[in-house]
DNA sequence: GACCTGCTGCGGTTTG
């Protein structure tokens, strides 16, 4: 029985809470984390428990009498920790144990009180761990010398990212100011790829999954309402409003625009009709005090019902309570991301999961069907991991120079060398990159000492410096002195132009570019406003499932008629071929005699593949959302040069260098990468931003087939 | 058309 192998004081609380039984993760992670060190990754779907599951045995098992922080608890987002907080509190009620926050919205107060009495959980991000090894390594060392548990919530959302080499570099400077060897926690519900996600302890070997693989009953409906212009049909927003009015519902639209667009034009319908005002936006551009409000306002409504607009601000793990319907607006980006979304309906009494997906074009409709199709078969897209991040290394290299104050050149080198988030970058690159970084003034060679240079000093003294993503300049809209949001600098940012944000409308009273604010004055109609990002990328995976889609007659119960009959027609676009989608993609030949190919292959790879006509002097262009690439060439005079594309990637390092010295811009992935030698950028946008390994595969696997 | 995430220390002022 697990119960009886918890400690007294958690056995007290589990009684308290009238727990009748564990969940299967929860009995699980008791069993094996009592029992041995090693490290675990806790797999389960959302709202089974997974915070419980590890903190119940660590909190049993750890003896907080000891100095040092014992517990530290990494999450991806501040919002995370704040709704943490209180569970992690609620836990350690009857066992003394002091629970901090630590990330840059907390109380500095309650910060100085950790570091006078340095015991018990912390609650921190990457960042601020960061923050602390560059500015007060002497306070990390005081905290986190003697840790026995680092738990990683969410820890898909760090795979395969930026930020999890990030995340996985500070883990080895974590365990370098350790005596002992602490153990990982990794939690998550979407979990692509399990020997990654062991690689991210350091210790694939002493890393043990845990995995429920139980899923959710969940109620699926597709409809169709095509959409022609820019705004959301009227017949979509009128069903829209309602399926959600007498709900409690998450509606994704995928773009921070749409959300607006979402909210502000439900919210009219129900002014018109008399309904309820608990329309809302959550974005990342919506002021932090009105996004904390709405997540509060969710969490506490018993009866009143509400629809929040959102992107996937509200995807991960922040518990809102619980909703009835999710609502998704044209395909999801990735598989994963469509179950976190889903995820966050019927979390109390095991109850099914609503979802409810409007496509409102026949590509994002057979993109949905894929997700949706991959997802009932167990499939989630693995992460892309780079394989020599150079980048972060960089950022990585300065962190520490400047949180020793200067280190010898050997030091540095054979801690870089050791660390396992660069284990694929040779001793000979490490070097290389140092030596460069000194040649432009970042680093300074002083005797045998390394030390931050006169550049390098603006570069670790700036406030951006912890993160390894960047962010974009925007303006601040202000109303009444009330910070409603931000929008970036665009063309539409014009005084009396009206546009909508956080749910309302308002028109441009006064543009202050000097201090980048805006005045706004209610209105009552007006524009989405525009906001710049670049999606995520696609994976191959969904792309090939939606090709077998396309070219089959198969039927899906859970699209509505007008969903299965615009499914018929896309398919005829590919009825006159007779393909082996292992084999072949098919190449349509337009009435001017140019062509387009479907591709069927994700976003890095059509990059690739886009380039490599382009630099034949192929003139083309991509369409993301079709994976088609229209191309300026007769199709019989691509078919006879198809065979020798493979070749062209032999020689292509020259051809990138050239790039990036035109257009530098196409480094804008990296936020580190501009302060690299020229062939590790190259490197880097080899790898990050084009995928030339799978366009040469690509050119080798597939043949061309035209229609008649 | 097209997502998201996070972050300092200091000196000064105000508040209880």
């Amino acid at each position: 029985m697990p119960y009886n192998l918890l400690s007294e004081p958690i056995r007290k609380y589990i009684r308290e809470q009238r727990w009748e039984q564990f969940r299967p993760i929860q009995a699980a992670a008791i069993k094996y984390i009592l029992e041995s060190d090693n490290n675990y990754i806790l797999a389960s779907k959302t709202a089974s428990g997974k915070t419980e599951a590890a903190f119940l045995p660590i909190l049993s098992k750890v003896n907080f009498s000891e100095t040092g922080v014992q517990v530290l608890y990494i999450s991806p987002l501040i919002a995370l920790i704040n709704d943490q907080f209180y569970r992690v509190e609620k836990l350690c009620e009857h066992l003394d144990v002091k629970v901090t926050k630590w990330h840059g919205e907390a109380k500095r107060s309650q910060k100085e009180r950790l570091l006078k009495d340095t015991s018990g959980v912390v609650l921190i991000t990457p960042e601020s761990i960061e923050a602390m090894f560059v500015n007060k390594p002497y306070d990390a060392k005081q905290l986190f010398a003697n840790l026995k548990y680092v738990i990683i919530d969410e820890i898909h959302s760090f795979i395969g990212s930026d930020r999890g080499v990030q995340l996985k570099s500070l883990l080895h400077r974590l365990q370098e100011i350790n005596t002992s060897q602490f153990s990982i926690i990794g939690l998550s519900a979407t979990i692509g790829d399990y020997s990654e996600a062991k690689d991210f302890t350091g210790r694939p070997d002493n890393t043990k999954v845990l995995l429920d693989r139980s899923a959710k009953d969940i109620d699926a409906y597709f409809r169709y309402f095509a959409s022609h212009a820019s705004e959301l049909p009227l017949p979509l927003m009128k069903d829209l409003y309602l399926e959600s009015c007498n709900s409690k519902c998450l509606i994704f639209p995928n773009s921070r625009g749409k959300v607006e667009e979402v909210a502000v034009k439900l919210l009219k319908i129900s002014n018109r009709v008399g309904g309820h005002t608990n329309y809302f936006s959550h974005h990342s551009s919506i002021n932090k005090d009105t996004r904390e409000y709405i997540e509060y306002f969710a969490k506490n409504s018993v009866r009143h019902h509400f629809s929040i607009a959102c992107t996937s601000t509200l995807e991960l793990g922040i518990d809102i309570g619980s909703v009835d319907k999710v609502i998704q607006i044209d395909a999801t980006n990735s598989i994963s991301s469509l179950i976190q979304r889903v995820g966050r309906s019927g979390r109390k009494d095991n109850k099914p999961s609503n979802l409810i997906l409007y496509a409102t074009t026949p590509w994002g409709l057979t993109q949905a069907v894929a997700c949706w199709e991959l997802h009932q078969e167990g499939v989630i897209e693995h992460p892309d991991i780079v394989q020599r991040p150079y980048d972060i290394l960089l950022h990585q290299t300065l962190s520490i120079v400047k949180s020793f104050s200067g280190i010898q050149y050997n030091e540095l080198c054979k801690r870089l060398k050791s660390n396992f988030a660069f284990k694929n970058i040779a001793i000979e690159e490490i070097e290389e990159i140092i030596q460069h970084l000194i040649s432009v003034d970042i680093l300074e060679h002083i005797q045998s000492e390394i030390i931050i240079g006169v550049t390098g000093e603006y570069i670790v003294n700036s406030r951006d410096f912890y993160t390894v993503f960047t962010s974009t300049e925007s303006f601040k809209v202000i109303n009444n002195s009330n910070i409603i949001g931000d929008v970036p600098f665009s063309p539409q940012i014009i005084e009396g132009e009206n546009l909508f944000l956080s749910a309302r409308v308002w028109t441009i009273m006064n543009i202050d570019i000097q201090h980048c604010r805006i005045e706004v004055v209610a209105a009552n109609d007006g524009k989405k406003p525009m906001y710049f990002g670049s999606g995520g990328n696609i994976d191959t995976i969904i792309r090939e499932k939606m090709f077998n889609i396309l070219i089959s007659s198969q039927k899906f119960d859970y699209l509505d008629d007008t969903s299965a009959l615009e499914l018929t027609e896309l398919r005829k676009l590919f009825s006159p071929f007779v393909i082996d989608p292992e084999h072949h993609r098919p190449l349509v030949i337009n009435s001017d005699l140019k062509c387009s190919l479907y591709t069927f292959a994700g976003t890095k790879t059509n990059r690739a593949i886009s380039y490599l006509f382009k630099l034949q002097g192929i003139s083309n262009t991509i369409d993301e959302s079709s994976s088609k690439i229209e191309i300026d060439i007769l199709a019989d005079n691509l078919v006879k040069i198809w065979s020798k594309f493979p070749s062209y990637i032999k020689s292509i390092d020259k051809k990138l260098e050239v790039l990036i010295e035109k257009a530098p811009n196409i480094m804008d992935f990296s936020k580190w990468g501009v302060h690299l030698p020229m062939n590790y950028k190259i490197d880097l946008l080899k790898h990050k931003y084009y995928d030339f390994e799978s366009a040469s595969q690509f050119f080798s696997k597939y043949t061309l087939v035209q229609n008649d």
